[in-house]
DNA sequence: TTTTATTTACGGGACGGTATCGTTAATTGA
DNA sequence: TCAATTAACGATACCGTCCCGTAAATAAAA
């Protein structure tokens, strides 16, 4: 990336930012196997060269967008998962849950992280420390919260619980016929009912 | 594929699975965007024109060498499902099962297929109804007979808690650090325990 | 029945064209 | 004045097609 103070020309930080964010899109429509670095390069209108003074190689350059420039939803705070019931929070949550879960972008990015964990497992392990880790422990805390209420069984490994609720809705989102974000939204509701995370009010 | 018979020499049905295997060979290596028909005439050992011959392109023959993968996990029959608990069938599929999803081969098939889901559907599509919806099928049976039995809760969804299922186990083994087939033996045990379909004996 | 002609499959290789690679040279700008 | 940048470079890979010489089957003729 972009280096410190020199003597010459200094580095356009913008130029950082626009070849990172079509990395990115790169790598969505073409997966890792199918982007390059030339394709990046003119995408992000500038020159080959660079983009290699930058990065040594397309692996490093993707692996810095999916850590930088993927857009994060929102995410509650971890004070408001200790004080808030985790029914109420997830209530809150689920409806825009739904619909980015449901997004033909979530789709997409989701496909090609699954597809290249094996064959480039550094690219996997940036979007684990950067945008699923954090989320796992805030769910870690909502699921011990509600294992205390008697509401999840208490002896599950939180872990496992968290896998099955993100694997089914990863798994599901990427079936034939995928759902909309109204399925979506009901998807889901059944999933946290059954491990115990959600009831579903009287009236609906 | 080799044609009906006609009039001059007929093709020869090694060079189909040859190019097949080699096709799905390339396919978990490289995914679909990395493989090229040129490499996969070279591996089966075939000139480019008998691959053009018989297939259109690339995802066509991709999709079939997908279709055509003999998966040599044995799979109940629907009568023992029907005839025997759940319980006991799980019990005795179990490790062969976790063996099967923890090896590399599953990891590499399964991330790639994943990774094809939204930019070559046709290929998920094939993966699915050659060898998904069968499994599927025998699971939905093993959880209706679990859900009389009151294991499972009566008003869950089977298709729900299958996702829950195969998304945790397949999530897991994409996840860096992936687990040993005795991990992933624990692992599946926690998961079906969750459901409903698994109770620990009481020795272990 | 035997021979010959015809037809298709096959491995191998060449083709014109395009895309990508990583490097080198020339230009631009703070 | 020095580093950043663009453009050009040769090399390699792949595409889809075509041709060569050979092999293997059927169909027609002797």
């Amino acid at each position: 990336m972009t280096a410190a103070r020199g003597r010459g020309r200094p580095r356009d930080p913008q130029t950082d930012t626009a070849i990172l964010r079509a990395a990115l899109e790169l790598f969505i429509e073409r997966g890792v196997e199918g982007a390059s670095i030339e394709q990046i390069a003119k995408r992000a209108g500038v020159g080959k060269l660079t983009v290699y003074r930058r990065w040594s190689g397309k692996e490093e350059l993707i692996a810095q967008a999916v850590e930088q420039t993927i857009p994060r939803d929102l995410v509650p705070s971890p004070e408001d998962v200790e004080a808030m019931a985790p029914q109420e929070i997830i209530e809150r949550m689920l409806p825009a849950a739904a619909e980015t879960v449901a997004s033909p972008e979530f789709r997409a990015l989701t496909a090609r992280m699954m597809g290249s964990a094996v064959s480039h497992p550094a690219l996997m392990a940036a979007y684990w420390k950067h945008h699923i880790l954090p989320r796992r422990e805030l769910a870690a805390a909502m699921l011990r919260h509600a294992q205390k209420d008697g509401a999840v069984s208490a002896d599950a490994d939180p872990d496992v619980l968290i896998d099955m609720m993100v694997g089914a809705v990863t798994w599901r989102v990427l079936q034939p016929d995928p759902p909309d974000a109204a399925e979506m939204l009901r998807y889901i509701k059944a999933v946290y009912q059954q491990i115990g995370l959600y009831r579903p009010s009287p009236e609906s």
